[in-house]
DNA sequence: CATTATGTGTGATTGTCATCACGTATACTG
DNA sequence: CAGTATACGTGATGACAATCACACATAATG
């Protein structure tokens, strides 16, 4: 069942194209509800779509050879995922997984292949998120460089209220879309963030485990600096504490 | 000065382009010469440019807050790279050093931005070299979420002779260009790999300390399986046993 | 609302590897 | 070719965090 176009375009990297641009690719595109943990993109299968997330929570991931789970990026609703595949022969390189139960519009590949070199301002968009994963994957690796663990989680941190922006307005974040990362916040102020991931999902982003991100939360707790209400908010209380200790200063 | 349309087309990624497309992307390319350890690129640096390495080796790195060198990619001969700043408001993610003396043409932005959506061919390389980046970027990730240190320096040592392409053929490499990748290895055959880059090089890929790619060198020298000839070349003797350390049957 | 599933919290143990300082070997330069 | 710079090699130390097992708290489900 296709989508309408308003649908497609309440994306914020689809709202500058036209009508006439929309409309062969709300033609194909199907509105999808996954439960939590199903997989919305399986790197092995023939088909791929590119994924538009409409509401709950994705995660990008990979798997080692030992069989360990990697993060690579958080989806929020507006957000989109799974366009690396579109450029050459070669699957996505990582799964996405419903971090929660989520709304998802797909649009397959075979209906954006044979247009999107035509229609200029859609081939400027997806490159445009590639160069920008690119940075977020170049962002990320830098945090997974310091050996300190705190440090890492520390930044994690920074970047999911954030507080990154303060320092770097031009930073994109690995987790975007409507909610948040519209403007720098204030540093006196409380930052509430709705919906973090658990322990395990940053674990897998930082390459820690979950013992230690929990053990870290602690400590945070314990000064007071962040507030946890159960696994739905996530109260940063102390953001000048918090900015601090992400640039290294505790 | 310019470079000829020749040169440019020396480049695989841009060998199929046309006389009429290359034409104005060679009248503003300059050939410029770089010391080793001069920057090639510096993000913070008003005109970037596109860099292709005609010869000599170029490593893109980034710095953590703490002043930390982190490797993110290798470039060989017949590579570009640079590309990531034409896509979008926000500059390279990445400085480029010079890891040996180099000979690279420089395109300048400017020269490229104005044409790269209207000539189709060019835009299909921009956004399908920025694909695998994301991809090389991705399996790069996988490597450092390995817990044990001389198991990434095992991946990395199969992804610099090719041996990971063995289950994988569709791999993308860190370090690639007119210089090997373009075919699956034989095991029993001994590989040489020119030029390897240096301990230190290996180490700011991995997140490790060059002290400790040292004591792993060691152990595998110790057991035959590789060879070092002072640093213009490393052999691998024995391919299939790397091959077997990197799945991590060791 | 009871049961089940998932997420967080805790304690103990052990091994790995970063770090530091320094020495030796190789490559480069004038 | 001598001197200098860079890369590799070595030894010792201590800290950090992965791992394992289990308990408790919270959320989801029927």
């Amino acid at each position: 069942m296709a989508v309408s176009i308003e649908v497609l375009r309440r994306f914020d990297l689809l709202h500058e194209l036209t009508d006439s641009a929309l409309e062969p690719l709300a033609a194909h595109a199907v509105l999808r509800k996954f439960s939590r943990r199903e997989i919305v993109i399986d790197p092995g299968q023939a088909e791929s779509n590119l994924c538009f997330l409409f509401e709950g929570s994705l995660q990008g991931v990979d798997f080692t050879l030992d069989g360990r789970e990697v993060g690579l990026y958080f989806v929020r609703p507006g957000d989109f995922c799974g366009e690396v595949g579109l450029f050459g022969h070669h699957p996505n390189p990582e799964f996405v997984v419903a971090l929660a139960k989520s709304q998802v519009v797909l649009l397959p590949f075979s209906a954006i292949e044979s247009v999107m070199y035509d229609i200029h301002p859609l081939i400027k968009v997806l490159s445009q998120r590639l160069a920008r994963w690119v940075i977020e994957l170049t962002q990320q690796r830098s945090v997974l460089s310091l050996t300190s663990i705190p440090l890492r989680i520390y930044r994690q941190l920074a970047q999911l209220s954030g507080l990154d922006l303060i320092d770097n307005p031009q930073a994109v974040a690995s987790s975007q879309g409507a909610g948040g990362r519209s403007k720098v916040p204030d540093l006196t102020q409380e930052i509430n963030i709705a919906n973090p991931p658990t322990h395990q999902e940053m674990a897998i982003m930082l390459n820690t485990s979950r013992e230690t991100v929990t053990r870290v939360f602690q400590s945070l707790q314990a000064e007071d600096i962040v507030q946890r209400n159960g696994t739905s908010s996530l109260i940063i209380k102390q953001p000048e504490k918090l900015y601090h200790l992400a640039l290294g200063d505790g």
